[in-house]
RNA sequence: GGCUAGGUAGCUCAGCCGGUUAGAGCACAGGAUUCAUAACCCUGGGGUCGCGGGUUCGAUUCCCGCCCUAGCCA
């Protein structure tokens, strides 16, 4: 029996967790479920990840404490992984006892090693906020291009790096003042020293192939020595024999593994030095985000290595998750938050759907809604179902007992021998390549039971007994692939089980076919998917601004999401306020974000949001060239009509001059009836790109002006203009 | 900019250490069937395998260049 603990990326305690958490979630998960249905030791850790200077900023810019603020979030991100059947042995925070305790001793271990120096550097100080700041957290002018508005690291625009002490005019984002120089003294780690072992490792098998090749580019850049310190204010452990200095949360995100760990053992009586000592042979597998690779393959084993704990066994990297071929981003509507899944639909559907997608690599995976829909009803409730859901009838009308003997003992030998080849598929975490042979092997059995025809024989009541050994067949390939799939369906395995009257409780069960029991009755093990309710996962969200849906007026800045939305594609650097300070969050200070999430502007944009307070900031500046690429045309109102289903919505038809004519949903309903606008003039966006809505497409954006309900005013031009010429 | 990964049917993806007519599921068309959650079964149409060179008897698969996408750059 193998001892395995597994851990999945700590979620940064500032904000809702989303399909990319999930995403990483679930392929742990079943995984874990894997191994102990095959009758392994695993346990599955996890913990809220709480320190930095983002959360201290939240904190305060909400008016809690910090350890009010990870408290609330912490206990919504337990009940989202815990709706998403993600089983965690352990889930804790990293502001525990339990890993101040593990920080410390590490850190003095290290020290004692000699792997600490000390350095006095300079860096950007906030002086009306009394705070060093993060790089992300200065803003200023490319020093390279004079692109306005950068961040303190990089520029969007040239790609130049360089330090927020290079800016020109840079401006602290937490207080809007031009920071100044100041010097602190620092600790850091001396990475360079484990070159030869890291070297060792990410060769030795514990990390995918293209990976390793990655992991050769900063080899060959020379590895630098790490910052683990802090200034006050900062929220976290503040360092022994250090007043005034805090570990850096990167430091002790991954040891809150440990203190996971530890806090299980002290609930299960485990040995905890059996699992973490250096030479331990328990296995330790990691499962992150490709974004946060350098953290768990350099800095991470090296630490460990460095304080006499042993190294993972491996890390497991997976890909972004797009949602419909795009960036999940608010402004785009592809922003899928795990509690607005939850509300909406059941889990599994979106385990099995993940479970296709995923492979062993760090390929980006798409999560397409008209595929998903398509997936889950044609394999699960199609298929897979079906096997049961047709021949439970004839059982139960012969007597509800599944016959003594298999009719095709053959057949069932066909599925039962595929055990070891879909285990090994489930072991290297190829779940895509293993559903797809559980499905093939689904097909099999649907065929079976078509070339069979129970039906059929079921007309002569001479032939019951064959008709029931068909149906005992069938519901038996079955059972198999209710083992196969039970990793990843929980909760189909479980009422399969009570179905079956019988358990599913280890892998190898599958080699003996279940004989002359009695059927508890069917009840449907899986319900098909509603398209509609599907596609309300993207809809335009009443707490964002919903882009090309409607007027841009109503509660969120107008011109953020817009902006943001373009910035990155178009590379002008109009990125507003709101965008800023949640991508500092994300990059600069923060820690295991689960990765998932593609681009600053989706995980920033996301309610939970930015750390820093920043003033409701006018958008930023922007050139001509910046207004040109915007298409506003005067367009006449040829039809309005209410849009049943949608209180805020009113359905336009509006002439472009030319011969073009948009739909346009507009979400002006609650200050406009239809008749006020029809015959009008108004002016449109016309070069935004369309946008699906449940009740059409809507092709460009009317502008109005207002707070919202029914305080909005459409902007009109002056009479005598026509339809179709251009606003400039 | 450097690096890593990816660009294969309408969609989501396999395949490819070079080799007969490039695969699957979904979607679509036709047929069959009625046990099953309009599920299942059979048949079919559909791709210049990102673009351009090169190596080779032969390249989707190897090499070079370019274009596009995503991520990383401590």
């Amino acid at each position: 029996m193998r001892r395995i603990l597994v851990t999945s990326a700590l979620p940064y305690a500032n904000g809702s967790l989303h399909f990319g958490h999930i995403l990483e979630a679930v392929q742990t998960d079943v995984w874990c479920r894997y191994q102990r249905l095959r009758g392994h030791e695993c346990y599955y850790v996890c913990a809220s990840d709480t320190h930095g200077t983002p959360i201290m900023l939240k904190a305060q810019s909400e008016g809690v404490a910090p350890e009010e603020l990870i408290a609330r979030i912490g206990a919504e991100q337990r009940a989202d992984y815990e709706g998403f059947l993600v089983r965690h042995d352990w889930f804790h925070s990293t502001h525990s006892p339990e890993n101040r305790e593990y920080t410390e001793r590490i850190f003095h271990a290290l020290d004692a090693a000699g792997h600490v120096a000390r350095r006095t550097i300079r860096q950007s100080y906030d002086a009306q906020a009394g705070m060093f700041l993060p790089d992300r957290y200065v803003k200023g002018t490319c020093p390279v291009c004079r692109t306005p508005d950068q961040y303190g690291d990089s520029c969007e625009n040239c790609s130049a790096t360089y330090t927020p002490l290079d800016l020109i005019d840079p401006v602290s984002v937490v207080t809007g003042t031009r920071p100044v120089e100041r010097e602190s003294e620092h600790l850091f780690f001396r990475l360079g020293a484990f070159e030869p072992m890291l070297r060792a490792w990410t060769r030795s098998g514990a990390i995918h192939e293209g990976v390793a090749n990655k992991l050769e580019e900063w080899f060959a850049a020379g590895l630098k020595d790490w910052d683990i310190s802090r200034d006050a204010p900062y929220f976290g452990f503040e360092i022994p024999g250090h007043p005034g200095k805090f570990f850096y949360v990167w430091l002790d995100a991954p040891i809150g593994y440990m203190a996971s760990f530890a806090a299980l053992c002290r609930a299960r009586a485990l040995d905890f030095d059996a699992w973490w000592c250096a030479g331990s042979d328990a296995e330790l597998h990691h499962f992150i985000g490709k974004d946060i690779l350098y953290f768990h393959t350099l800095f991470w084993p090296a630490v460990l290595e460095g304080s006499g704990f042993r190294k993972p066994t491996a890390v497991h990297a997976h890909g972004f998750l797009s949602v419909n071929g795009q960036k999940m981003s608010k402004s785009r509507g592809t922003f899928i938050t795990a509690r607005r899944y939850l509300e909406r639909l059941p889990p599994e559907p979106l385990r099995y759907y993940f479970a296709a997608k995923l492979g062993s690599g760090i390929e980006d995976l798409d999560f397409s809604l008209d595929d998903f829909v398509a997936r889950v009803n044609a394999d699960l409730v199609g298929k897979v179902v079906n096997i049961a859901s047709r021949c439970a009838g004839f059982v139960a009308r012969s007597g509800g007992r599944l016959a003594e003997r298999l009719p095709q003992p053959a057949l069932y030998d066909e599925f039962a021998g595929a055990r070891e080849r879909i285990a090994a598929l489930y072991e290297s975490r190829d779940f895509a390549t293993a559903m797809r042979e559980i499905m093939a092997l689904a097909d099999r059995a649907n065929q079976y039971i078509d070339a069979e025809k129970p039906w059929n024989l079921a007309k002569d009541p001479a032939r019951t007994r064959e008709v029931v050994d068909v149906c005992t067949q069938g519901i038996n390939l079955f059972r198999v692939l209710a083992y196969y799939l039970a990793p990843v369906l929980p909760d189909l395995a479980e009422r399969a089980g009570r179905f079956l009257g019988h358990p599913i409780a280890h892998w190898d069960e599958v080699a003996q076919p279940l004989l002359g029991t009695a059927l508890a009755s069917y009840e449907p093990l899986a319900t098909r998917l509603d398209p509609k309710v599907v596609a309300s996962l993207v809809e335009a969200q009443p707490d964002a601004a919903d882009g090309a849906a409607s007027v841009s007026s109503a509660t969120q800045p107008a011109g953020a999401t817009k902006a943001a939305a373009t910035a990155k594609r178009g590379g002008t650097p109009s990125v507003p306020a709101a965008k800023t300070t949640s991508d500092g969050a994300r990059s600069s200070e923060a820690a295991p974000t689960a990765g998932a999430a593609p681009g600053g502007a989706a995980t920033g944009a996301q309610g939970g949001a930015p750390a820093a307070p920043v003033t409701e900031a006018a958008p930023t500046e922007i050139t001509v060239d910046d207004f040109a690429k915007l298409d506003l045309r005067v367009g006449r109102v040829l039809e309005a009509k209410l849009v049943e289903g949608a209180d805020k919505l009113l359905e336009l038809s509006v002439d472009l001059g030319a011969g073009d004519v948009r739909t346009i949903f507009a979400g002006i309903r609650s200050a406009y009836a239809p008749d006020r606008l029809v015959g009008r003039h108004v002016v449109v966006v016309a070069n935004l790109k369309p946008r699906k809505m449940r009740f059409g497409t809507s092709q460009g954006m009317v502008l109005a002006a207002g707070p919202g309900g029914t305080e909005l005013f459409v902007v009109s031009p002056d009479d005598g203009v026509q339809a179709g010429m251009r606003v400039k």
